[in-house]
DNA sequence: GAGCACTGC
C-alpha cells in the first residue's frame, strides 16, 4: 500500500528508450495531465512506436528481434520457445482486432473462455503497444485471488525474458513484488482498491484491466464504480474488462455500451447427462454415480461437488468402502481407487494430495482411479488436470446477510446456471469428458437462476461504505452500483457506522471513520484497536483482532477430540475466549512461533503464523497513525482483563447478549434468542457478553464471547443504548435500574 | 454440546 506513495522514477535505461522522458512532467503521476492530451509521441528510436498507435507488425518486430527491449539483454531460448506457444493461442489471431478496439475506445470489454490465453497475453499486448517505460505509467491487471496474481504474474515475467518484480511484478496484502521499473503489475482486487484510497484516480495506471469479471467480487464491483467515475476525469485512462462467460452484455450496458470482444477458448467437449427424475438425497446419488462411473466408464479421474467438511468426510468414506468391497468381490473387473477429500481449511500438504496420480493397474486388473470430493474451491481456485468426470448435485454453501436481524448465515442453496457451466467444464481440461447432474434438465432450465447473485447483494456492507466514504462518494444512493445493494443493508450500515462514530448525523465521515478506514478490518474491529490505547491495552488488542481475522487456530481430528479439547483449555481464561486467543497468541510467540509445540498442542501453525503477519501489518498502521502500543501498568492486577473487556466493549457494543431469567440469551436491541457456542470457553454463564459473531446453523448461536460490565455500555455507547429508544425487554429494564444508580451517584 | 462455502484489505 505504502508504495502507492513512493515517488516513481522511470529512466530511460531501455534501449528502445535512449532519449529521456518525452513530456517535461517534473511528477510522473501528472503525466496523463499534459496538454498534449494521451497520444504523446514515444521519442523515435528503432520500430518508432507511437504511444497507443502501434501495429501488430511492429510488436511483432520487436518480440522476434534478438534484444529484449525492456532490458536491453539478449532474449533467451526459453524465451524463444515461449513465444512460439505464444503464437498458438487463440487470442494470439486477435492482436490486430484488438489493438484496433483500443485505439478507438476508452472501455472494452473482452469475453475469453479458459485456454484463450487472454490473461496472460492482453497485458503483454499492451504493453508493447503503450511502451509504459516512456510513459512513466503502468498497467494493471487484477485478480480476485492472491495466488493467481503471484503465478500469472510469475509465469508473464518467464514469457517478457525479465526478472519477476522487475518490469512485470505483483503486489497483493503482505507483499508487494514490484519495484520502480515495473511496467506491468498483477494485483489482488482488493490491493487495487485500497491504492485507490490514496490515489483516487489511479493516476499511476494508463490502462487497468479487470479480470475476472464475471465473479463479481466485493472488490471488482466497487472498482467498476470508481473506474466508470474516473473515466470521465481522465479521457486517457483506458479499461478491459474481462470475463470468463457469455454474460459480457451486462458489462457493455454498465460501460456505456463498450464494443465487445469475443476469443474461443480451448477446451474439449463435455456431455452432458441429467438425471430424468429428480433425487431425493443427492449425497446418496452422489456416491452411486460415483460407483457406477467407476465400474462402467472409460478410465479417468473424477470430481464431485459437495457443500462441506463434514458431508465431504462422510462422502470419502463411503465411496472408499464401497469401492473397495466392490473391487473385493469383482478382483478383474473392478480397479483401484484414491479418494481425495479437498476443502479451504485442509492443510496444504493434503491439499496437494489432489495432485497425486490415479492408483496404477495392477496385473489383470483395470486401471486405478483418483475421485476428488471438493467444495466449491475445485469450481475457481483450484484447477485439477486429468478430471474426465464430473458430477454436480446442484448445490453450495453460499453466504447470505439479512439485515432484518443483522445476521449472515451459511445456507445450502442451488447453484446458478453459470456455476453448473462452469463445473461442467473442469471435466474437458485435458480430453474430452463427462458431466452428470443429480437433477433434471427442466431443473437447469427453469429453476437455476443465471448467475449467481454477485457478493455485494449478499454482504453486510459497513466496511465498503466506510471505504466509499473515504474515497470521497458521498452520496452512496446514486453511486452507479453495477447492482445497487438493498437500500435497508445500505441503511444498517450507515446507521452502525454512525453509532460507532465513523460517520456524523448528516452521514460524513468523522476524523476517528478516516482513521478507521485506514484498517483493513471490520469497523467494529477497528474502533477498538483503535480505542484500546485509551485503555492501555492496544499490544493486547491488536493480537485479538489479529487472531480474531485469522481462521479458527484450533485443531479438532475426530479421533483426538478429547485430547484436542484439554490442549485447548490450557489457553481458557475465566473471562472468556478474546482472551483465550490472546493466550494463545502469546503462548505461541513465547514458544518461538513452534511448529512442533503446535502440533502438540492441537493448534494450526499456518493459521497462527498467518495472525503474526497481520498483527504486524497492525502495528505498522498503528505507528503510522501515531497510535501508542501500550500495556496495563500490571499485567497479573485484576485490572488486566477488565481493561481489555472495556475496549473490547467500544466497539462491539452492537454484539452484545443479555441472559435472561428463563436462561436464554437475547441479543441486545434485535432480542434473537441465542446460545453460547459449544466451543465457547466461559463455564458459567455471565449476565453479559459480547460477541465476535452470530452463527445461524441448527440453533441460533453466538461464538467467541467474553464476560462484560453492563456500565459500560452506558458509558461508551449511549446513542445506542439510549433506553427511551429501546425495545421494551428485560435487559432495557437492567439498564434502566443501573442509569438511575448511576445518575444518583453523581449527584 | 457443535462447526467452517470461498475470497480479499
Amino acid at each position: 500500500m505504502s508504495d502507492a506513495t513512493k515517488k516513481r522514477k522511470r529512466s530511460s535505461e531501455s534501449p528502445a528508450a535512449p532519449a529521456p522522458a518525452p513530456a517535461p512532467a517534473a511528477n510522473p503521476y501528472l503525466a496523463h495531465m499534459q496538454a498534449d492530451g494521451p497520444a504523446r509521441a514515444v521519442p523515435a528510436g528503432p520500430g518508432a512506436l507511437k504511444f497507443r498507435e502501434t501495429t501488430v507488425k511492429q510488436a511483432e518486430d520487436l518480440e522476434e528481434g534478438s534484444t529484449n527491449p525492456f532490458t536491453g539483454e539478449a532474449f533467451s531460448e526459453q524465451y524463444r520457445r515461449i513465444l512460439k506457444q505464444r503464437r498458438n493461442l487463440p487470442v494470439h489471431k486477435q492482436r490486430e482486432e484488438f489493438l484496433k478496439l483500443m485505439h478507438k475506445n476508452q472501455v472494452l470489454v473482452l469475453v475469453g473462455e479458459t485456454g484463450s490465453g487472454k490473461t496472460t497475453q492482453i497485458p503483454q499486448f499492451l504493453v508493447y503497444d503503450e511502451q509504459p517505460q516512456q510513459t512513466g505509467m503502468m498497467i494493471a491487471c487484477t485478480q480476485p485471488r492472491r495466488v493467481a496474481a503471484m503465478s500469472v504474474a510469475k509465469r508473464v515475467a518467464d514469457e517478457m525474458d525479465v526478472k519477476l518484480g522487475q518490469q512485470v511484478g505483483y503486489s497483493i496484502r503482505f507483499e508487494d513484488c514490484t519495484s520502480q521499473s515495473t511496467l506491468l503489475k498483477y494485483m489482488t482486487d482488493g490491493m487495487l482498491l485500497r491504492e485507490a484510497m490514496i490515489d483516487p484516480q489511479l493516476s499511476r495506471y494508463s490502462t487497468i484491466i479487470l479480470d475476472e469479471a464475471h465473479e463479481r467480487t466485493l472488490a471488482t464491483d466497487i472498482l467498476m464504480g470508481l473506474i466508470k467515475r474516473i473515466c470521465r476525469s481522465r479521457p486517457d485512462l483506458k479499461v478491459v474488462v474481462m470475463s470468463a462467460t457469455l454474460d459480457a452484455e451486462k458489462f457493455q450496458k454498465y460501460f456505456d455500451n463498450a464494443p465487445l470482444m469475443v476469443v474461443p477458448g480451448r477446451k474439449f467437449p463435455v456431455e452432458i447427462y441429467y438425471t430424468p427424475e429428480p433425487e431425493r438425497d443427492y449425497l446418496e446419488a452422489s456416491i452411486r454415480t460415483v460407483l457406477q462411473i467407476h465400474t462402467c466408464e472409460d478410465p479417468g479421474d473424477i470430481l464431485l461437488f459437495l457443500t462441506g467438511e463434514e458431508e465431504i468426510e462422510e462422502a470419502c468414506r463411503k465411496i472408499k468402502a464401497e469401492a473397495d468391497a466392490l473391487a473385493a468381490s469383482a478382483p478383474s473387473q473392478v480397479g483401484d481407487v484414491k479418494v481425495v477429500p479437498l476443502y479451504s481449511s485442509l492443510p496444504p500438504a493434503q491439499q496437494q494430495r489432489i495432485f497425486e496420480d490415479a492408483p496404477p493397474a495392477r496385473p489383470g486388473r483395470p486401471a486405478g482411479r483418483k475421485i476428488v470430493v471438493s467444495t466449491n474451491i475445485a469450481e475457481t481456485s483450484l484447477t485439477i488436470d486429468g478430471i474426465v468426470y464430473v458430477i454436480d448435485p446442484g448445490f453450495s454453501k453460499q453466504n447470505v446477510y439479512n439485515p432484518r436481524i443483522r445476521v449472515s448465515s451459511l445456507l445450502v442453496s442451488p447453484i446458478s446456471k453459470a456455476s453448473a457451466q462452469q463445473r461442467a467444464g473442469r471435466a474437458g481440461r485435458t480430453r474430452p469428458g463427462k458431466c452428470f447432474r443429480l437433477y433434471t434438465e427442466k431443473a437447469f432450465m427453469k429453476d437455476l437462476q443465471e448467475q449467481t447473485y454477485p457478493e455485494i447483494l449478499r454482504s453486510e456492507l459497513g466496511s465498503i461504505v466506510l471505504q466509499l466514504k473515504k474515497l470521497k462518494v458521498d452520496d452512496l444512493v446514486h453511486f452507479d452500483f453495477m447492482d445497487a445493494p438493498a437500500p435497508e443493508t445500505m441503511m444498517r450500515a450507515l446507521e452502525q457506522l454512525n453509532y460507532l462514530g465513523a460517520l456524523d448525523d448528516e452521514g460524513d465521515l468523522t476524523k476517528l471513520g478516516e482513521i478507521m478506514a485506514e484498517f483493513p478490518l471490520e469497523p467494529q474491529l477497528s474502533k477498538m484497536v483503535i480505542t484500546s490505547p485509551r485503555f492501555k491495552c492496544s499490544n493486547e488488542m491488536v493480537s485479538i483482532i489479529a487472531m480474531l481475522s485469522a481462521p479458527n487456530p484450533f485443531m479438532r481430528p475426530n479421533d483426538q477430540r478429547k485430547q484436542a479439547d484439554a490442549a485447548k483449555s490450557q489457553f481458557d481464561d475465566a473471562q472468556g475466549d478474546h482472551l483465550t486467543l490472546l493466550h494463545v497468541y502469546n503462548a505461541f510467540v513465547e514458544n518461538e512461533e513452534s511448529p512442533k509445540w503446535c502440533f502438540n498442542n492441537y493448534l494450526n501453525a499456518r493459521v497462527l503464523k498467518g495472525a503474526v503477519n497481520i498483527r504486524r501489518q497492525l502495528v505498522r498502521l498503528m505507528n503510522r497513525l501515531n497510535l501508542p502500543m501500550v500495556s496495563p501498568d500490571a499485567p497479573d492486577g485484576p485490572n488486566y482483563d477488565r481493561a481489555i473487556r472495556k475496549a473490547l466493549t467500544a466497539g462491539n457494543f452492537m454484539h452484545v447478549a443479555h441472559l435472561e431469567k428463563n436462561g436464554l440469551y437475547l441479543t441486545s436491541k434485535d432480542n434473537q434468542v441465542v446460545m453460547l457456542h459449544p466451543s465457547c470457553c466461559l463455564a458459567s454463564k455471565p449476565e453479559w457478553v459480547t460477541y465476535h459473531e452470530y452463527v445461524l446453523t441448527k440453533k441460533n448461536y453466538v461464538r467467541t464471547c467474553t464476560a462484560i460490565s453492563p456500565e459500560w455500555l452506558l458509558e461508551l455507547a449511549p446513542e445506542y443504548y439510549d433506553l427511551d429508544n429501546f425495545p421494551e425487554c428485560e435487559s432495557k429494564r437492567v439498564l434502566k435500574r443501573l442509569q438511575a444508580k448511576r445518575q444518583s451517584g453523581r449527584k
